[in-house]
DNA sequence: AACACGGGGTC
DNA sequence: GACCCAGTGTT
């Protein structure tokens, strides 16, 4: 960290305060809750999808002791479509956490921070230089394309070695007493300037001593992650239909889809069939339009079966499992094919 | 269809 | 530390 900020954070700091964002919702009425949550949701996701998501969130839960005693359900609800679910367990955990182990006052030293679930290096340096302007560097996806390109980092951040290397040159570049101005206007940079493709350097401040534009190799930092051949793997989603009601399941905390509520799953034809062999049907079963879901490693094509049943079958009894009207309000979190499944069915009336 | 995106868990 | 896991929007 430097006391004095380099040419580089000179420039980029100027420039902020003449373009970068001051504007967003978790900069007004800033807080380390605030920025916590926003930055928990900007991990794999855009801003301007994360927008909505953070007002309702915050409008539900306007401070972390309304979201540390929120329901499970409540809360993973509110996280639908946003993805990667572990991030609203491990928000409604830390969020426990606090309440239980802090008083409900959010943690200030790095230490406290960086040890809740779901807080990383870079996550901890961004909540408390952007709430309490302490002087901790960061390293999102952002910032690791504005300093792979300008100090032509080669490989991989994924590397460990290059990695080290682009956390070393954060770290120099990130001024002692503004580092919440610059680690902003690195985030900014990153997604008004120096994007991923056609990066604007006709409007970049620091054009001038970028090593990937010198070497007019701007697309090739940061080097890529290596490809890997993602496995097909298939599987049926019964979808039991009764009275306007739905049969849906609570999924175990781990895995794909933890915690949220999906129809049963069928992994192969035969599971399907004794599925279906109990039930009392109007009709036969009926073959919905199949479709890919694709995870980070691996694509699932999922075939939706849709049954009419002439009764509810009793499996009352069975915890974390029940029945949802379709145009009534819910509280349970679904992932997204789920969502997009009971919006056909309303569709197919 | 390929790609990008931080962190957790397990060994 | 090395490796695997996890969803969606953009390009």
């Amino acid at each position: 960290m430097e006391a004095n900020p380099t040419p580089f954070a000179t420039q980029i700091l100027a420039w902020y305060h003449k373009h970068g964002r001051k504007t967003l919702p978790w900069q007004q009425r800033r807080s380390p809750y605030r920025v916590w949550l926003s930055e928990v949701m900007l991990q794999q996701t855009q801003v301007a999808t994360v927008i909505p998501y953070f007002e309702r969130f915050t409008e539900r839960f306007p401070t972390l002791n309304d979201l540390a005693n929120a329901d499970d359900d409540e809360v993973m609800h509110l996280w639908t479509g946003l993805g990667y679910y572990a991030r609203a367990r491990n928000l409604l955990k830390a969020a426990r956490q606090i309440r239980d182990n802090h008083n409900g006052e959010f943690p200030t030293s790095f230490e406290q921070v960086v040890a809740l679930p779901g807080v990383g290096r870079s996550t901890a340096g961004a909540i408390l230089s952007l709430s309490l302007d302490q002087p901790h560097p960061i390293l999102d996806g952002n910032v690791k394309r504005v300093l792979a390109r300008h100090h032509a980092v080669a490989g991989w951040p994924g590397e460990k070695a290059v990695e080290n290397r682009l956390w070393q040159l954060a770290d120099e570049n990130t001024p002692l007493g503004q580092a919440q101005a610059y680690n902003q206007a690195m985030m900014d940079m990153g997604a008004m300037i120096c994007t991923r493709s056609r990066p604007k350097c006709d409007q970049c401040p620091v054009a001038l001593t970028c090593q990937a534009m010198q070497q007019q190799r701007q697309s090739d930092y940061p080097g890529k992650k290596p490809k890997k051949e993602k496995p097909v793997r298939a599987c049926f989603l019964l979808l039991m239909r009764f009275e306007g009601k739905v049969f849906l399941a609570k999924r175990p905390g781990a895995g794909i889809w933890g915690g949220l509520w999906c129809p049963p799953q069928l992994d192969t034809k035969a599971e399907l069939d004794s599925a279906l062999q109990p039930l009392k049907a109007d009709k036969s079963p009926q073959m919905l339009d199949p479709f890919r879901h694709t995870f980070s490693h691996y694509h699932l094509d999922i075939q939706p079966v849709l049954v009419e049943l002439g009764r509810q079958p009793e499996q009352v009894a069975e915890q974390s499992a029940g029945w949802f009207h379709l145009d009534e309000q819910h509280t349970i979190g679904l992932a997204a094919p789920t969502e997009k499944l009971l919006n056909q069915l309303r569709q197919l009336g």
